[in-house]
DNA sequence: TCTGGGGTCCTAGGACCC
DNA sequence: TCTGGGGTCCTAGGACCC
């Protein structure tokens, strides 16, 4: 390791998706800024997806959190207002901020479409690092119209908790001597990486607080949750020596899924959902310029049992019709006659490069003749839009599935 | 009551090999 | 007659993130 601390910025939409909204609306002519009243982005209730994906400050006093059902917030909140998301708006926010965090850095991890991480560290000049995380701040409000909150740290862990101490537009720092005092008094939920699983097991250790876990004995961590156990230790003693991915990452898998309209317990139906998804995922694939050696399939049923099976293929693929023939057999083994199903889904992993294939020697005629076919319709995809070109005799699977702009 | 969709990483067991 | 141990690959399932 390079001598001297590394300097961190962590930076987080504040109520991303309902902020984007909210700004879009008014573009728009709407007079209601959604920020001020109880409102939520949610999913489509009559789709079987209606869950709460951002909620405004108000909806948050009410108790409306990120990821319970509709129904449920609206008890709590029987004047909610809910929107629906506009993906692709969301995703040309992410980069117009983006763009202006490049003003400031190379080293930008794009964590997820509303979190960056930022290595400032040989970029600071005379200046420092908290006073570039207020201007940050200050600019994203001005120029963008949204507010952030920015974690400034030491390493990344320390700079996200930070980022989500007190919100909105709010920038605050955790440096290690500051860990006792903001950091140690929190629930020990609040620590990344700690989930719904893990808490009940450290409530049973009398683990209260990050501060509790701390000072436990870490080999004892690591021997009762293993590595998991030594991440956690680690993180809540505020040690994290991993780096800011700044260069971006070619996808290691490509999934789609989707909840049913209705339970299904017809194999037919359900390999006609596959066939959707298939050409979904293998058209992505393609534009990745990549090939998959996994096939897996997920099947949900009605009452929330996930199973998955997957198959390793002799010849990587980015054929449409290779990785549906494989989901095709993966459903056969694993369905049960009968089951009731509500969510189907496909994914590939394994990935490589086309450019690292050694394609032509193993690829029969017939293959080739698929590749073709494939690229076609790609362009026409490409040029048209996705749901432009669909294949014969599979419009009644589009009924159950309802396309969506990949 | 109703419970998304897209990811990454880890674990554990079985098969197989030396 | 007794029955190693280490390594790798594959698969199913699970935990966690946003």
């Amino acid at each position: 390791m390079a001598e001297g601390k590394r300097q961190i910025l962590h930076i987080d939409v504040n109520n991303a998706f309902l902020s984007w909204t909210a700004m879009d609306r008014l573009e728009q002519g709407e007079k209601i800024d959604i920020r001020e009243i109880e409102a939520v982005i949610g999913g489509d209730e009559s789709k079987r997806s209606g869950i709460v994906l951002a909620k405004s400050m108000k909806a948050k006093q009410k108790g409306v959190y990120t990821g319970e059902t509709l129904f449920q917030a609206r008890l709590k909140c029987p004047n909610l207002q809910v929107f629906k998301g506009n993906y692709k708006s969301y995703k040309k926010h992410s980069n117009d901020l983006y763009k202006l965090l490049l003003n400031y850095t190379d080293k930008i991890e794009r964590f997820s479409i509303d979190e960056c991480f930022l290595d400032m560290t040989n970029y600071l000049g005379k200046f420092d690092l908290l006073e570039k995380a207020y201007e940050i701040n200050k600019r994203v409000k001005r120029e963008l119209g949204f507010t952030v909150n920015i974690g400034v740290a030491h390493n990344k862990l320390l700079a996200k908790m930070a980022s989500d101490f007190t919100k909105p537009d709010r920038v605050h720092t955790l440096y290690e001597e500051e860990i006792p005092t903001k950091m140690w008094p929190l629930p020990v939920s609040e620590l990344f990486m700690l989930g719904k699983k893990t808490i009940p097991k450290l409530y049973d250790m009398k683990i209260r607080t990050i501060g509790d876990l701390a000072k436990q004995d870490k080999r004892l961590m690591i021997k009762k949750f293993g590595k998991h156990g030594l991440l956690m230790w680690e993180y809540s003693n505020g040690i994290d020596n991993s780096e800011v991915n700044y260069l971006e990452e070619k996808p290691k898998g490509i999934g789609n899924s989707v909840t049913l309209p209705m339970d299904i317990n017809d194999e037919e139906k359900l390999a006609e959902v596959l066939l959707t998804l298939a050409e979904q995922v293998a058209y992505r694939l393609r534009r990745y310029n990549m090939c998959a050696g996994v096939v897996n399939v997920q099947l949900r049923t009605k009452d929330f049992k996930d199973f998955s099976h997957q198959k390793k293929l002799l010849n990587v693929t980015s054929n449409t019709k290779d990785i549906f023939n494989v989901a095709k057999e993966l459903l056969k083994e694993m369905y049960k006659k009968g089951t009731m199903i509500r969510l189907v889904g496909l994914r590939v992993d394994k990935l490589i490069s086309k450019d690292e294939v050694q394609l032509s020697l193993f690829n029969s005629e017939e293959d080739k003749k698929q590749e073709k076919l494939d690229r076609v319709v790609d362009s026409l995809k490409n040029k048209y839009g996705y749901n432009s070109v669909t294949r014969a005799g599979k419009l009644h699977s589009e009924d159950i599935v309802k396309l969506k702009d990949v």
